[in-house]
DNA sequence: AAAAAAG
């Protein structure tokens, strides 16, 4: 049975009453001394603010002190393993000059003691907030997973990390992260990624799919030491491409991924929009193994030749199936397709989404070479971690309504400020106008949409991270991948018109095994999608309302129960479902899952690995 | 129809 919210709130907030009692810094107390109105951010000087200064405080932490690194000096990475590249460049054994991975910086990065330690803001700042956070991951929430793959061949997953050949450098970053067993996407996507099969995976919010992919390129990258990149005195050469549809998630893939390779000597640049390309030309001219981006940057930059992906070998899209959707595939195609990256084959490609709809899983065979198809979980969503509730609102009464959720919020035993509230708007002008509303009244917000300077952008995430402005409100531009902890709710004040979106969206919360709680309004206007929410809460054990069950038989649409045709579809299907009701339309949804796409190719199921249709969460 | 992504 379920605790209820109010609960896992007060659980959390004894869980760290211990290290948190002395924050005084409440939610009720708006920080208008540092506030400025929408209108007037533009004028904003770009200053440093406190979060950022937080982080970088303890300059006598920077360095080496943080992570126990000096009993470990005597093994660097590859110390014994002559297979594992870079370690040869270290020290006096680097005399291979540009046969080693990375010609651009052979000679540069000897001295590793020179790379920022990426661990320090963990050990000082996070770990101060909650002991609990970067044990991470709730694993009893993953036992029992259910897990299905199908193609040719399939490795079998491993239980641990130690059985994997990952190298001693990135194992000893897995142990910095405090990562202690691989979670269930980790446990079946990483042998498929290290021998070398492409692979579509789908995996729940927040289960770790980012050191999915991470960590396989990371190591194959470090094994590739005779690799010869052209010398080209302005183009950058990178061996693997990580694509993701907005800045910040870039970011911090990009921030993740240099955690991965701390010390391995591979190299991870991010480039995005937004922010001065001049900068981001000094970083790749430094040399690049792993370039994080989104489309428009890179594109700019390939046009420019200041990159060039001739010798890519590893290519992964985050969030796929946006980055395959009527806004981004031209751009993607021109990446993968038009420009000088080699074909499917030659690279190895993954796909990473929580939600693959059947039409773009059809796009994405485009880019893949005899792939393994990877459903961890319950495809769409860690719903079960998330308490999910719908009220009908009006679109008048959605303000008052919302306050009403903060205060309840408030009360229900938010004593820190790790207690987040992230809500979501349909439009970017609604974005402004909803925060400055909040701020009238008197609580601490901000907003993060396309319409605001990337600087505001981040500047508002980091703020809300903090907690020093506990809401955000937000566009579709948070809804997937961002990593924020302590988001213990997250409000759908417009409901998207997508029910993939929603559990984007949802997704913020409940992240690594933690609880949270989802609350929409829902009105006349998201009658489309009445059918799919209801199917989805149900299935993911939530209370539905009846008016909702009502109002989704109401609005069937003529092609028949399964929630219709078009981009409402059930995209996540009921395969892992024990019960009548899903297994009712289980033929449907299986050929939503695999599209029919390779009905030729022997793309069969061989599931033989994981449990089945047996699963804690049902 | 909106949002995102180049400037």
């Amino acid at each position: 049975m379920r605790t209820s919210w109010a609960d896992s709130v007060d659980n959390s907030a004894s869980e760290n009453a211990a290290t948190a009692a002395s924050d005084s810094s409440g939610l009720t107390r708006p920080t208008r001394s540092t506030y400025v109105l929408p209108h007037l951010r533009n004028r904003q000087p770009p200053s440093t603010d406190p979060p950022d200064r937080l982080h970088s405080v303890p300059s006598s932490a920077n360095g080496r002190v943080g992570f126990g690194g000096p009993t470990t000096g005597l093994c660097w990475p590859g110390g014994s393993r002559p297979d594992l590249g870079r370690a040869a460049h270290n020290g006096s054994g680097g005399g291979r000059g540009r046969s080693g991975w990375s010609t651009r910086n052979g000679g540069w990065d000897r001295g590793r003691e020179h790379e920022a330690n990426p661990f320090v803001d963990d050990d000082n700042a996070e770990q101060a907030i909650s002991e609990q956070e970067n044990t991470g991951i709730n694993f009893e929430a993953y036992d029992d997973i259910p897990v299905e793959t199908s193609g040719d061949t399939v490795p079998p997953p491993v239980n641990t990390f130690a059985e994997i050949d990952l190298g001693d450098a990135l194992n000893q970053n897995i142990r910095r992260c405090k990562y202690v067993k691989p979670t269930p996407v980790q446990r079946y996507s990483i042998p498929i990624s290290l021998a070398g099969r492409d692979l579509m995976a789908c995996a729940q919010t927040g289960s770790g799919k980012t050191a999915a992919f991470c960590f396989p390129i990371i190591s194959g990258i470090m094994r590739e030491q005779y690799v010869q990149r052209p010398r080209g005195a302005r183009t950058a050469y990178p061996l693997a491409l990580i694509l993701s549809p907005t800045r910040e998630l870039s970011r911090q893939i990009h921030d993740e991924a240099k955690k991965f390779s701390y010390q391995t000597g591979v190299k991870v640049v991010v480039t995005y929009g937004g922010a001065p390309i001049n900068q981001q030309w000094r970083e790749l001219e430094r040399g690049v193994d792993i370039l994080v981006a989104t489309p428009g940057r890179l594109v700019d930059l390939l046009e420019r030749a200041r990159i060039s992906l001739q010798m890519i070998r590893y290519l992964a899209l985050d969030e796929a199936d946006r980055m395959l959707d009527m806004g981004f595939e031209p751009q993607i195609r021109k990446i993968v397709e038009q420009m000088d990256m080699p074909p499917q084959g030659v690279r190895q490609t993954m796909l990473f989404s929580a939600t693959f709809p059947k039409e773009i899983q059809r796009l994405a065979s485009d880019f893949l070479s005899n792939y393994i198809f990877l459903a961890v979980g319950r495809v769409g969503s860690s719903t079960d971690l998330i308490v999910q509730r719908v009220e009908f609102v009006h679109e008048y009464d959605k303000r008052s309504h919302l306050m009403d959720l903060i205060h309840a919020q408030k009360e229900s035993g938010m004593r820190g400020k790790q207690s987040l509230t992230l809500v979501f708007v349909e439009t970017k002008k609604g974005a402004d106008s909803l925060e400055h509303w909040l701020y009238v009244n008197g609580f601490p917000a901000t907003t993060i949409h396309g319409d605001r300077t990337q600087q505001e952008r981040e500047k508002a995430l980091r703020s809300f991270k903090s907690g020093k402005t506990p809401i955000l409100v937000a566009t579709d531009v948070a809804a997937r991948g961002l990593d924020i902890p302590h988001v213990a709710h997250v409000v759908n004040f417009d409901l998207p018109n997508d029910i993939d979106d929603y559990v984007h969206r949802i997704g913020r919360t409940g992240r690594a095994g933690k609880t949270g709680l989802a609350t929409a309004f829902f009105n006349e206007g998201n009658s489309s999608l009445a059918r799919p929410l209801a199917d989805l809460m149900q299935e993911a054990n939530q209370e539905v309302p009846a008016w909702l069950i009502r109002y989704a038989s109401r609005t069937r649409t003529s092609h028949g129960g399964g929630g219709g045709s078009g981009r409402n579809r059930r995209s996540w299907g009921g395969r892992f479902g024990g019960r009548d009701f899903r297994r009712e339309n289980s033929f449907n949804r299986a050929m939503d899952y695999h599209g029919g796409a390779k009905g030729s190719g022997g793309y069969g199921f061989s599931g033989g690995y994981g449990p089945g249709v047996t699963s804690a969460w049902d």
